[in-house]
DNA sequence: TCTTAATGTAACAAAAACATCATAAAACAA
DNA sequence: TTGTTTTATGATGTTTTTGTTACATTAAGA
């Protein structure tokens, strides 16, 4: 599992002391100066996690969060963002515009690592470009294609999202809650029984050779992908 | 996996509001109308989260969360505020005493929940997650899943909590009130033997390979899951 | 042995959870 | 713009789960 952090830092000593706390954990890292440097490293293989400072100059560090929470493919990565003591009104701003947390300078590298394990976490790990297999059913996440028994199928861009999660996150039972948090993405309010719906459709996408069985209902507690029998 | 919301509200219809939107969802609600009120609820066991109104009466929610913050053990419950719109001040003093998020009045009980859902999540770290075995019988909680030598098996969400409850707390006896608590969780009115019931059906569940005999009942006292003979 | 309290079991109705469908809104492409 | 696809949601139908009751069985002491 590739662990990569983009910097977004304009000045020079903090960002090496983020980078060398970093590297120390065995993150890989990317440093972007400014905002239009950070748009060139945000490409794929797309980092899996920005840290952002709020202060670049002319306030562009909202700007680019802004604009990669409206991007269907960047919403998914999630933003720390790195804010002077007492600027409260970019906190507000921050959450506002998507950020999953944010941090205070000064701050101890301890507590900005587990902010960073923690966010981590919970996120989906969007880095696996691999094809994906099981029982013939394939995915490629490159082609964006999905094909069972080389025949190519059908589906929405939502039940590819979510077929593309549980092929990457296997044998492993989600909440409605949880399955929303990562295919839909956090900040979004949707109903839990919309999961239903895709999850139907999605079943059906995938039915004419019988994968619809992977995805297997788990009563009182939500869904799982499996290749075992229930 | 207890979701106990505490909603320190002082104006009746919007506590009500908020009351019913939380147990719609399935949350636990316990409510304060003052400072003093809240006080008298925040005691173990501890609320997960708590929604507080700002305007307090003579802003007591500030000096509430500050309060909360600086203590110890009730400084990691999360904090919703309530702000009404427009009140930029008081988001900001409210994040910098310590509130995990806000919500802006008037708020839509869908966005509320939404983020309801992401700072509970971003404060629970995942509990055990361990998979147990005890004589073949494997029971793993992140596939949500129970075999005996291999073959899967079937059960209902409630004969799942309570083998899993037993096989973590194995070699003690627990009376039918405390397998309440602990299985259905507290303030819930069911039936003592109601519990039999469902021992009945899990020791049914698991009896395939003679697994049964793990769930002892222990006359007069109640049940217990050992792998020692009685 | 008999009595009695405690536990086991099956059946049932009610509730909860889930599946499915139709539809309207939203997003998107031509 | 118009037409098409996709999405979210409420309504409705279906299945599973749940709690309770009534009755059967068991264990322990008198």
């Amino acid at each position: 599992m590739s662990r990569r952090v983009l910097v977004v830092e304009d000045e020079l000593p903090i960002r090496d002391m983020l980078v060398f706390a970093l590297e120390q954990k065995g993150y890989y890292t990317l440093e972007a100066e400014t905002y239009t440097e950070a748009l060139d490293k945000i490409v794929e293989p797309y980092p899996d996690l920005i840290l952002l400072d709020w202060m670049l100059p002319g306030g562009s560090g909202i700007q680019l969060a802004k604009q990669l929470k409206q991007n269907e493919y960047t919403r998914q990565i999630p933003i720390i963002m790195l804010t002077a003591r007492g600027e409260e009104e970019d906190k507000i701003r921050g959450l506002e515009v998507g950020a999953d947390d944010y941090v205070t300078k000064p701050f101890s590298p301890k507590e900005l690592l587990a902010r960073i394990r923690a966010v981590m976490r919970r996120s989906t790990p969007t880095s696996s470009e691999d094809m994906i297999q099981v029982q013939g059913l394939k995915l490629d996440p490159v082609s964006h294609r999905v094909t069972a028994n080389e025949d190519g199928l059908d589906m929405g861009p939502t039940e590819f999202k979510l077929l593309h999660f549980f092929m990457s996150h296997p044998e492993r039972v989600y909440s409605r809650e949880q399955l929303l948090d990562h295919v839909w993405g956090t900040n979004v309010y949707v109903e839990d029984r919309t999961v239903d719906v895709h999850i139907r459709r999605l079943r059906k996408a995938i039915s004419t050779h019988g994968h619809d069985k992977l995805i297997q209902t788990v009563r009182g507690a939500g869904y799982r992908f499996s290749s075992k029998v229930s």
